[in-house]
DNA sequence: TTGAGGCTTTCAACA
DNA sequence: AAAGCCTCAA
């Protein structure tokens, strides 16, 4: 039988074992997709289980797409069937099936952090409090961790609960936050499960007619599963029992996102029959990096004692790198990769370099830049927060929503119409006054007496414009004809045009970006209507985002946080900032439970690495642009000295102090410089097939960039066009640029320039 | 009402 | 250093 072929004993016991409740304690590296997507497959081929029988749950879209491929190079198309989602996603999707049983309408919004925040700080003004001494940013945290809570999932009192001995009257706040919400009709992250906990709860037939199709459940990560998770998970499965769950207690680092670790320590106690299976081979990382990280692990008293073993052998030592500052951290970082990638045959996409916080990225961006090194940055920003996608989502969201008053805030006077604050304020304060939407209030006119502005008199009637293009043809209207008509009619891609700045041009593209994002969506999910497709984009991450996927093809390095590394695995792995205050964090050093989430972290970010691992510091790090001296971070000394390469590094070249190995590796030589990856301009430019050259002789006099010239681009410097596409305004640029690969761009936008 | 320019604050992780 | 907030002239 195939599909138990390359297993071992244990992760073949797990494939095998289909019935029943089930924790796989899988450590770091030792298969675990592999065994859920096996298990999967078994359930299907062997089980004769219908694919939409099954309900899998990974942590992120990206990696249940994934899950899904790997389903289907197993057994085929038939994979396609298998329910794999986030929890946010599965709650969404059965909100939208069961929703108005509690409330829920199918047009409801999701708020994210932010808009989060904009809610509490309009409570904040109301109640005459100064959101500069209540920050919103920790009220909305406050009002989360309290939504986690177990009491409120059980409808217990959560009075108590509410933190006291503030000026400002917290109860009042949370209270406020969620009729707003409710007004709105909108949902934060929190609600989306808290919901779905209700409607299964609460509706029997719903909880049935559920239980009745799906009857093996997988939850992956299950240590980062929160209290509303464990119940939707335990009430679906309630019935079958079917439950397998996977996680590893060492790699839990969203406890401040509510996740509960005992939600996997407990499961033994929740199901009195379950088949316990550690998978304790890992065949990831060489046998010093597992040691170190081991070392570093075994620190925290809080934690099942497990023994990996490193089945991939013997391979190079820790090093550890102090520079004397940020700079220095970063440049002994890219000279390393650059070393590795010319001495030892890695090529750029096996390189990660890994950070604790978002800001940290900037000097390795710098450095990189400034060598020659093509990058792209996981998380951060994501591709949907950008002003410019927002604004557009925001209008589609109105549309979808008119009393989301969040949406309507942003894009009543965008692009500037005449609306200021003073007549934002009247609009809202009226619309509290009537107990109705601000919506309302402009669509009546009632905010000023017949005097309406000129400016919002515009905005009225740009909205029922629009509003009638729904209504007319509601079953034909596409996703990209709605946001066509919204950025034609609201004048906003106008007046972007207008200012044609560097700044505006790169926003133009961005909003170009988006709408070929808005026709793959449709591609995708031909039936999917506006809310759907809203509510979907909402819960995507920056990884699965338009830009992420523009790159995926490229061969560039990867910065990210240590968060966004679960899951991963590099062949070279850089974990950078390693210093006291900023890993652990300042704000976690304080208590034991902190600083052992921050352990794990260190753990999770260390054992990414399969051949090599670095750990840098900075002796100088400058912080709001003041030098500060730094502590090398507890975690460093916590690693064994048996694996253990200490290093100075300063401007003129490397230092040793340890004695690092002279071992190089003799595999992977071969495949050095001249990897796929690394593609040369030249080549590309010689596949032209006989169309583009004919289009190139047809079109070439009236445009501003021909085929094989050399171009600049402001981000990614120097490059090549390889390819031109449509007419006039629609022409759109690819160039092969020397260290980041292909990018398409539209010609109309885009900031590129001829090459001197 | 707008937007430029000055002043203040910010750097924790994410669906 | 850079983003965000506020003020004030037009």
């Amino acid at each position: 039988m195939r599909l138990l072929e390359n297993l071992n004993d244990n992760q073949r016991e797990a494939v095998l074992h289909t019935e029943g409740p089930l924790l796989i304690l899988a450590g770091a590296g030792s298969g675990k997709t592999r065994v859920i997507t096996h298990r999967i497959a078994y359930l299907i081929k062997e089980k004769q289980v219908p694919p939409y029988g099954i309900f899998a749950v990974t942590f992120t879209n990206k990696a249940a797409g994934e899950m899904r491929k790997r389903i289907v190079d197993l057994i085929g198309p038939t994979g396609e069937g298998v329910f794999i989602k986030t929890f946010h996603s599965a709650a969404v999707y059965m909100l939208r099936r069961y929703g108005d049983r509690i409330g829920v309408q199918k047009s409801y919004s999701i708020y994210d952090q932010k808009d989060q925040e904009s809610v509490i700080k309009e409570i904040l003004l109301e109640m005459r409090l100064d959101p500069k001494h209540v920050r919103p940013s920790s009220l909305s945290s406050k009002i989360s961790e309290i939504k986690n809570r177990q009491e409120m999932l059980d409808g217990a009192d959560i009075t108590a609960l509410m933190p006291r001995g503030h000026a400002y009257n917290f109860q009042e706040i949370y209270e406020q936050y969620h009729s707003r919400l409710e007004k709105n009709n909108a949902l934060d992250f929190d609600d989306l499960l808290i919901k779905t906990v209700e409607l299964l709860r609460h509706h029997n037939d719903v909880l049935e007619t559920l239980q009745g199709r799906w009857h093996y459940f997988m939850i992956d990560e299950y240590q980062d599963t929160n209290y509303a998770q464990y119940l939707i998970g335990s009430l679906l499965a309630s019935k079958s029992k079917n439950l397998c769950v996977v996680g590893d207690d060492d790699q839990s680092i969203y406890s401040w996102r509510g996740a509960d670790i005992r939600n996997i320590l407990n499961f033994e106690k929740d199901y009195s029959d379950t088949r316990v299976i550690v998978l304790e081979e890992n065949y990831r990382s060489a046998a010093p990096i597992l040691e170190a990280a081991s070392s570093v692990i075994s620190n925290n008293s809080c934690r099942k004692e497990k023994n990996l073993k490193a089945c991939r052998g013997e391979g190079e030592r820790v090093v550890w790198c102090r520079a004397s500052n940020e700079y220095g951290e970063a440049e002994f970082v890219v000279n390393s990769l650059i070393r590795l990638r010319r001495q030892e045959g890695f090529s750029s996409r096996d390189f990660a370099i890994f950070y604790r916080t978002n800001a940290q990225s900037r000097v390795f961006e710098d450095v990189l830049r400034r060598e020659n090194v093509g990058y792209r940055v996981v998380g951060g920003l994501r591709f949907y927060d950008r002003k410019e996608v927002k604004d557009t989502v925001a209008f589609l969201k109105f549309l979808a929503n008119p009393v989301d008053s969040v949406a309507l805030e942003r894009v009543i006077n965008t692009p500037p119409r005449g609306i200021g604050k003073a007549t934002v304020d009247k609009i809202f304060d009226a619309a509290y006054e009537a107990d109705i939407s601000p919506w309302e209030v402009i669509e009546g006119e009632i905010a000023l007496k017949g005097k309406m502005p000129k400016g919002l008199l515009e905005f009225k009637k740009i909205i029922l414009t629009l509003r009638e293009g729904l209504a007319l043809v509601p079953h034909k209207k596409k996703l990209s004809d709605i946001t066509g008509d919204v950025l034609e009619l609201t004048g906003y891609i106008r007046s972007l045009e207008e200012e044609n700045s560097l700044e505006s041009r790169s926003r133009l593209e961005n909003i170009d970006e988006f709408i070929n994002s808005v026709y793959e969506y449709e591609e995708r999910n031909p039936d999917v209507g506006l809310d759907q497709f809203l509510q979907d984009i909402s819960l995507l991450t920056s990884e699965e985002d338009p830009e992420a996927r523009m790159s995926e093809g490229n061969n560039l390095v990867t910065l990210m946080t240590v968060h966004n590394a679960k899951g991963l695995e590099f062949p070279v792995v850089f974990l950078t900032g390693m210093e006291e205050d900023i890993f652990p964090h300042f704000n976690s050093s304080d208590t034991e439970e902190g600083v052992e989430e921050e352990r794990r972290l260190c753990y999770v970010g260390m054992t990414r690495a399969m051949e090599r691992l670095f750990i840098t510091s900075a002796e100088v790090r400058r912080r709001y642009n003041e030098s500060v001296f730094r502590e090398p971070s507890r975690f460093v000394f916590e690693i064994s000295g048996a694996v253990l390469d200490s290093l100075e590094y300063t401007s003129n070249g490397y230092g040793y102090s340890g004695g690092p190995s002279e071992r190089r590796y003799s595999s992977r030589g071969a495949s050095s410089a001249l990897n796929q990856g690394d593609r040369g301009t030249e080549n590309l430019v010689s596949t032209l097939t006989a169309d583009e050259q004919e289009e190139r002789a047809s079109a070439e006099a009236d445009r501003k960039f021909r085929l094989k010239e050399s171009v600049l681009h402001p981000k990614y410097g120097r490059g090549i066009v390889t390819r031109i596409e449509g007419k006039g305004d629609n022409t759109k640029l690819t160039i092969c640029f020397e260290m980041w690969g292909n990018k398409t761009f539209l010609e109309k936008y885009t900031p590129l320039e001829k090459a001197p």
